[in-house]
DNA sequence: CGACATGTTGAAGCGGTTCAAGTAGGGTGG
DNA sequence: CCACCCTACTTGAACCGCTTCAACATGTCG
């Protein structure tokens, strides 16, 4: 009995209508019919363990996946060895569209935590696309995101001296998660301080003395992976550093 | 007669199949019934003047462009007014594929040069799309290829000295320039100083001192905007900033 | 419980910025 | 056509933010 319960649970569970990241995802703004068509082709509820890889740099691209829960990081491995981290993936967010002008894979995606994924097989996805044009334009619109969240990150690394770019890294995860339904102003960090700083650019020690600093203003409270955002509205001022003031920009309450 | 000569001569060119940018630009890989429809919803050979806009950020989108010759930046403008490059465009790639997810353009493209463009109307092309699955297709990689741009800058900002961020850029352009069947060892530079500075989130003064250095070095010649490659070898090697063996880089021969 | 990874904190050093001064082009009006 | 001006670029010197190095603290996992 309690059996059959489940198994009617997950089999619901395992459809993109009922899926809670729904309208962030790919489906969204599907009409029922092409949702079911969608839905067919997708491979669902991948389990994928902690630090074991989606995908590597170099692999023929053969699917992209949709994150239903836990979180990535993707990184790029340079000649020398060192990693550099493009970005974080949170639940509803596409992994693998990177890969297409190339036809393989040009970074790596790795679990930061033990996460699910649905699996979509690429060429189906692509035809799929051509008879629905509201997957199409969806498609268009989360790659267009993609350059955006790119390039927002180009602009923290060009310009922004490190106070402002770490604090718009938990601005933009605080945004990103309370529009996935978590809390926005308390939230677990997956990634490591060393991964926050490889994002960055940065080096660990000065995220580090970062946290600490917002801390003892009583911006956060940091107690290890565990953020709490205390005074959004001084974030907020830190991560929109304005050309003047440059120094002691949050020394007072 | 001359007249008449002229008409179609220019009549000739204002098709993508006869245009030079044709295997790098949108309509690459279509068959000639598909590139005829493609044709028809484009307006072709649009001029735009040096500084003028093609379009600016917070703009709808109404068109994305191909650039037929010339340059453009595209550059987002931070709150506090100070504008952070993105990229420049040079002939057979598209602009305006960032404003999809929005709806509305997310940064400015300004032209460094009196260029020409070919304006698409997006919906029609949209539309197109749909009909055509190479030209879809195309549009995709063409928007990964934006991705993959934005992410390998992102690693020069993001753990790369000053040196290596400009090695590699030059050689950037040089393959882009080379791509176009240009010269790629002897080129102008359509940017200034101070747009390659932004670009690369440097000071202008460094750009400037390294340029010295290159050209003391023996790896370039500078003449204002005119760049030769000397050393190609040398120039890759700065670009490949190995983590050992930081500085000294090139002083030998 | 020990061992190793991860994170914190302090002190010194450096790469690149900033400030300052000077040079060279490129366009305009006389 | 040349003198002028203004912007773009170059070069030098001082300064500073962040990195690096080093030592220690804290968690975590076998």
């Amino acid at each position: 009995m309690a059996n059959h319960q489940v198994i009617k649970l997950s089999e619901l569970k395992n459809h993109c209508k009922n899926c809670s990241m729904y309208d962030l995802c790919l489906p969204m703004g599907l009409e029922t019919g092409d949702l079911d068509n969608l839905d067919k082709v997708i491979k669902r509820r991948q389990s994928v363990n902690k630090n074991s890889f989606l995908y590597r740099m170099g692999e023929p691209l053969k699917s992209v996946y949709a994150v239903r829960s836990g979180s990535f990081k993707s990184y790029l491995t340079n000649p020398d060895g060192t990693e550099q981290i493009i970005g974080f993936a949170l639940p509803g967010e596409l992994l693998g569209m990177d890969a297409i002008s190339e036809e393989r894979h040009i970074c790596t995606a790795k679990a930061l935590e033990t996460s699910s994924v649905c699996k979509i097989p690429f060429e189906r996805l692509e035809s799929l696309a051509l008879e629905i044009p509201n997957l199409h334009r969806q498609l268009l619109r989360l790659m267009s995101k993609e350059i955006q969240q790119d390039q927002n990150l180009m602009l923290l690394l060009a310009q922004m001296p490190a106070e402002t770019r770490l604090a718009s890294f938990l601005l933009g995860m605080s945004e990103r998660l309370s529009n996935r339904g978590y809390a926005a102003n308390d939230f677990n960090l997956s990634m490591s301080r060393g991964d926050i700083a490889n994002l960055l650019g940065m080096a660990v020690e000065t995220i580090s003395r970062l946290l600490s600093h917002f801390q003892e203003n009583g911006v956060l409270k940091v107690e290890r992976k565990h953020i709490t955002i205390l005074k959004l509205d001084t974030l907020r001022k830190l991560a929109t550093h304005c050309a003047s003031n440059h120094s002691d920009s949050f020394q007072a309450s």
